[in-house]
DNA sequence: GTAACATCTGTGCAGTTGATCAGATGGAGG
DNA sequence: CCTCCATCTGATCAACTGCACAGATGTTAC
């Protein structure tokens, strides 16, 4: 058994100590990393969720059709904009007494596109089984 | 002001009807939002995202590999991959003692990619000013 | 069989999070 | 100026989540 010299420099051991320097060699940094699962984090809760599928369908809505659009109230709708917001997934455009917010990134959309086509083209659900090999 | 029948059937007020109805026309229903939010709320732990751009580089892995390239104890590695095997993200193989966890869908993959790039190329951070008109 | 190793599984606790309520802000119109 | 309306903000509380510990399972070698 070889060891490696992990993140926080301490010595580790490792059964394969190659594949791990493989796996920590182009690894995202801790910022990086950081960055990276907040963007998913944010994307996980089903509330702000949706109300980035209806921007997406609609291009463009305002904090009450949103809240219409997603049956909750306009509290809910707003705290999540502002997360979403200080983020920049979504950007606000102010229009007399209304607000009309967009989804203001290509990648974004991207994301929620690829995901909602993984979930309806795959069985899924069902757990993999261990000693199955999908190969 | 007009009104639409919201998810729940029960009816709420909107400022701009028609484009409440585009929104949620083609919105995903409960169940589909569900699991795609489910999605990336496993991608959005700091831990199992980590893991699986481990994953990502070394293309297969034990579970004490991970566990050492991501400086982490083996339980936590062990905890993270069974809900991530749970929802088919990962995918084990069984080899004498150890098992060999790998990224078991194409379409993750693109949503590490991508959301890695997203994340890279932006300089995000700083929030959109609501007074801003990015278009 | 027994020992050693890799992995998995419950339990408990600390930290975090999202919905709700009440009230503040700010533009539009009289 | 004062009111109405859309939106935002701060505080509180219940629910959830991830990690650490101890122990169970399963596999290989003797």
């Amino acid at each position: 058994m070889g060891s490696v010299e992990g993140l926080d420099g301490c010595v580790v051991p490792a059964v394969h100590p190659e594949k791990v320097l493989q796996a920590t060699a182009n690894a995202p940094g801790a910022d990086e990393l950081g960055r990276v699962s907040a963007v998913f984090k944010l994307l996980g809760d089903p509330t702000r969720a949706r109300l980035l599928y209806a921007l997406l369908e609609a291009g463009e809505l305002c904090v009450c059709d949103l809240a219409a659009a997603t049956s909750t109230t306009d509290t809910t709708v707003s705290q999540a904009l502002r997360l979403l917001r200080a983020s920049g997934v979504v950007a606000g455009r102010r229009e007399g007494r209304n607000v009309f917010y967009r989804l203001s990134d290509a990648h974004v959309r991207m994301l929620l596109d690829v995901t909602r086509e993984h979930i309806t083209h795959d069985p899924k659900s069902g757990a993999a089984s261990v000693t199955e090999a999908t190969s």
